[in-house]
DNA sequence: TCGCAATGACTACAACCGTAATCGTAATGT
DNA sequence: ACATTACGATTACGGTTGTAGTCATTGCGA
């Protein structure tokens, strides 16, 4: 019973709920980015969708639902994390740090971060 | 016109073009990895769509197709890595390579390999 | 030469996705 | 009490994806 899949537009909604929760559906479609600009019953479709795939739980609250997460941001962006590794660098991190090398996809920021972080690990 | 997205089962006929090209449909149909045991009419609608979506080409044969990529892996990974990165640690590889840490995803060659790479960095 | 095998084109079809509209019901305001 | 509204459930509909089947053609082997 691995985890179902969540789409784009269901993550949006997974974003509002992993920040605050429990929430109703005009909650979340007050809270959704702008950019996405969906009607409310849009919203509630991909909550329904979410419940279906066992990510979300609703509980009756009168006659309306509060929804929240059944899964941890951090459990799904491990899994995902793992997808995207498995997929492009053979499961391993040294390529894909490579390959971002390369882009110069890294700020002095992330350097600085990651070499603080490689220090912790030694220890 | 940017890039189309290429789906799973699609990537996998790339992961054989990107390895070797030019290929026919069938050479293809007897590269793709055992798990997916696709028939070769699957393999040639995978084709027609990437042609469609215009990351693959092909040249006629006689009365077959030599297909090659369009895209270059190192391409197609760049264009992934951002979206992956972008949707799930806010554009920043700090934390995404902090996530990695967090869930021990680092073998001791990928951590000998990021010192390395970091070294060069440097210079 | 004649049938068959290989090949690309077109069609199929269910599941999933993005984006809702509609329906039935129940609470609410007046 | 009645109209309006707020809600969840059901239905819709075109696009994508995974996984093929079918069809028309054509080159090749016997």
């Amino acid at each position: 019973m691995q985890t179902e899949r969540i789409s784009d537009a269901e993550f949006e909604v997974m974003n509002c709920l992993w920040q605050t929760s429990p929430l109703t559906a005009s909650d979340i479609a007050g809270l959704v980015p702008q950019e996405r600009q969906w009607s409310l019953q849009t919203v509630k479709t991909l909550l329904s969708r979410l419940v279906a795939k066992n990510v979300i739980s609703h509980e009756v609250d009168g006659r309306r639902y509060l929804y929240s997460p059944l899964v941890s941001r951090s459990e799904y962006v491990s899994g995902e994390s793992k997808r995207f590794v498995d997929r492009l660098f053979s499961g391993r991190a040294g390529p894909l740090f490579a390959h971002l090398a390369e882009r110069e996809a890294f700020s002095e920021e992330d350097i600085s971060d990651i070499e603080k972080l490689l220090r912790e690990m030694k220890k």
